[in-house]
DNA sequence: CTTATAAATGTTATATTATTACATAGTGTT
DNA sequence: AACACTATGTAATAATATAACATTTATAAG
């Protein structure tokens, strides 16, 4: 076995390089579509293409879906080992979306309990307000 | 003036009352398009007439949306002034939703501020997880 | 009461987001 | 080579949501 299978782990095929590459060069969150429109010129022609790429890289922790944007970001913090438990920011009026890395929030929620004691490893927060530059 | 304004705050239009109603009544999120065919008996026909209504009932805080469902729920606090700032557990087996009303949770979620110092009054949180009954 | 305004409704059509189903091709392992 | 598994290609369609415009109803001011 040349390729171990942390390496295999890691690598994406065709189809989830380009969409991955497109969506990470990206300053702003991308919407299935929009890719789809700008691989097209990359010989990825249909919805089934795009959506089982984000699927599993979303999987994968390469990228993450802000569910109230129905739209796909790469994920920056270092390790995308937080594909489960994320939280962003949102601006209300410029759309900007930022993911929000803080040990204490990622902490505090991974160790919230609910009124019966249950605790919840995965989970997604958004922020909603307006950035800086929109105030 | 016979009807005060904070009266007005609380009476919905025909429309809006009937598809909280039936959003109240149900133990389970309901989808759009299940709200409008259980509703069509009452007159209502088309989807711009269910999503008005909803979107009216999500602004004044009487249901909210489940956004990684596309799903709506009563809201179940009691006052319903928290539209702005919802926490949901999730089951990813039997789907059951339920809203958490934690005001450690809360308070840590309405004084958390970002990187650059930034609070945010409004936010949307969903757990993940298995519920007591699917574990 | 009536008139102006805003809110809600009704209706058709269409836009946007996502999946099903099935055929084919590549990859890694034995 | 044979097998299992993953990924790809393609067409059709399902599910979710909005645009645009006409009409009606509710509210509050004069």
């Amino acid at each position: 076995m040349v390729i171990s299978k942390i390496d295999k782990m890691h690598s994406l095929s065709k189809n989830q390089q380009i969409i991955f590459d497109l969506i990470d060069k990206s300053p702003e969150p991308l919407k299935a579509y929009t890719i789809l429109f700008n691989v097209q010129k990359k010989g990825i022609k249909a919805p089934p293409q795009v959506y089982r790429a984000l699927d599993k890289l979303v999987e994968m922790g390469k990228i993450h879906k802000i569910e109230s944007r129905n739209a796909f970001i790469a994920c920056h913090n270092s390790s995308c080992q937080v594909a489960k438990a994320t939280a962003f920011s949102i601006c209300e009026i410029c759309e900007k979306v930022t993911e929000i890395s803080s040990a204490g929030l990622s902490k505090y929620l991974a160790n919230f309990k609910d009124k019966d004691g249950m605790k919840y490893s995965k989970y997604n927060l958004e922020f909603f307000g307006l950035c800086k530059k929109c105030r």
